[in-house]
DNA sequence: GGGGCGGCTTGAACACGTTCAAAATCACCC
DNA sequence: GGGTGATTTTGAACGTGTTCAAGCCGCCCC
């Protein structure tokens, strides 16, 4: 939407820099996580610029309008006064509304891994790790179940740098998987080393498919994907405990290679797709 | 979104009727297509009323947009100025800007099945047949590919009446499924009567995850996506040959119940699968 | 102090989807 | 023809997401 043909009265140019804002690494600034782009101070606990406190302060009150009202019922307007500053403001720090969302989902990402380190520790079977590790994402994301739908909108579609498959959800997607390759990498299952290198990815997938169901499930309190997690999760344990055998590998390679061609590339940008014919 | 809280504003009620004005079909009525769902006059080729006139040519312009420009590039306005009415006429006969796609999705569906059928006589290899009509689907459905990730944003919506899911998109979603129940039936495959019953449907939502597999993909002409229903037709055939087996119908009831589920049934009639065709 | 300079903030203005009360047109009967 | 009620059509107005030119503020250097 942004970089589509220009509305034909904008003049120059965006005015910050290309993008972000400062101090905006996309997987919120959790306390320790990954030191992404800017390793400046590893140990400086806090230094909410004066920049970033607005930021959050954004970010905090859209997300409980948010809840309270969900999504559409809650206008930018709402949001910039609510937080005592003007819509403009909440656009320099946001690109648009649904880069709001964004934030909800760095959180859920942040807290899912927290949570599933914990329950992880001492476990070392594989299905029961791997079922450990998605019901802590539902744990975390079941209070915004009631939005998550606009969150999976956008998700839907291949251009929006919302989509998890975009260049812009690299990072975010990249801690995930690393989780996952925890998640192999303290189980007692033996792996070749090729799959355990192509594994989490396609783990990662598979929790993308949970999301799925779930954002779709309407029974109380998710009960039925839990209930679909549970029943599934040996069976996805037992494909990939076979991808030790010679036999099985090229299709777990195929099936990499077909993500891979979806992800688009943390490369130039999208793929412009003319008007069609 | 209709049926949310009252936007407080609106006095007494909706004018047209219920919902839809007169001859409104959710089947696009095509030239000749198949004269499904009232066979009242089976001779009388077209009686076009001016209503229905009207509405047809805002649809016609409204497809003809998107195609040029797309679909977010195409404003109420400008469709309403190109058919020569004004905006509030085209929300007499559409609900919403998104009810417009319906009307592409209507269109694709009915190419579809007109194709596959044509493609499908002779054929009696189940394989066989399942792959053409996927193959069909993406014939029919290519001219599009530009918006459609639009239709699938809805799609991603479960409350959208747009969705494949919804009670509105009942009837379409059904004539698919019979499509399916042929593919099978035409077929030289044994089956369980049971299953019989149960497949179409499964075979329905594997075409819908073709679908999605398809909004995604980028290759020119969708190579990969053609590529990908070549390669695992095979597989879909096998297995569904498999269900004849007492020991794999357990799971394809459960997989039919899952999609039962998701499916919000039809309003007033609960689940009453009409007479097949 | 003054003069930049760059990050931050503002709010009016814009474009677009959508609504609605009123007007126009049609259908039908007396 | 004329009346009457339904159907269709109109376009101004509204609310919302988004943009942008202009202003503000803190900081550094002379």
């Amino acid at each position: 939407m942004e970089n589509d043909a220009p509305a034909a009265r904008t003049p120059p140019a965006p005015p910050p820099g290309d993008s972000r804002p400062p101090g905006t690494s996309r997987t919120e600034s959790g306390p320790e996580s990954s030191p992404e782009s800017q390793p400046d101070h590893p140990r400086a606990a806090a230094k909410p610029s004066k920049s970033e406190q607005t930021r959050s302060l954004i970010l905090e009150t859209a997300l409980r309008l948010f809840q309270d009202r969900g999504y559409d019922k809650t206008t930018m307007r709402a949001i910039a006064t609510e937080a005592g500053v003007s819509v403009g403001n909440a656009y320099y720090y946001f690109e648009s509304k649904e880069h709001l969302i964004q934030g909800f989902y760095d959180r859920v990402t942040n807290d899912h891994i927290e949570a599933a380190q914990a329950r992880l520790r001492g476990r070392t079977d594989f299905a029961s790790r791997l079922q450990v590790t998605l019901e802590a994402w539902l744990d975390a994301a079941e209070p915004y179940h009631g939005f998550s739908v606009q969150f999976f909108r956008n998700a839907a579609d291949p251009d929006s740098p919302l989509s998890p498959f975009s260049a812009e959800s690299y990072p975010a997607r990249q801690t995930v998987v690393d989780l996952y390759r925890d998640v192999l990498a303290g189980s007692a299952m033996k792996l070749d080393a090729e799959m355990a290198e192509i594994l989490p990815e396609l783990l990662w997938l598979h929790q993308m498919g949970i999301v799925l169901f779930w954002v779709y499930d309407r029974s109380p309190d998710s009960a039925r994907t839990r209930d679909f997690v549970r029943r599934t999760t040996p069976m996805v344990a037992r494909i990939t405990s076979l991808s030790r055998y010679k036999l099985i590998r090229p299709l777990v390679r195929d099936a990499e290679k077909l993500v891979r061609d979806f992800i688009v590339p943390d490369g130039i940008g999208t793929h412009e797709r003319p008007p069609l014919r």
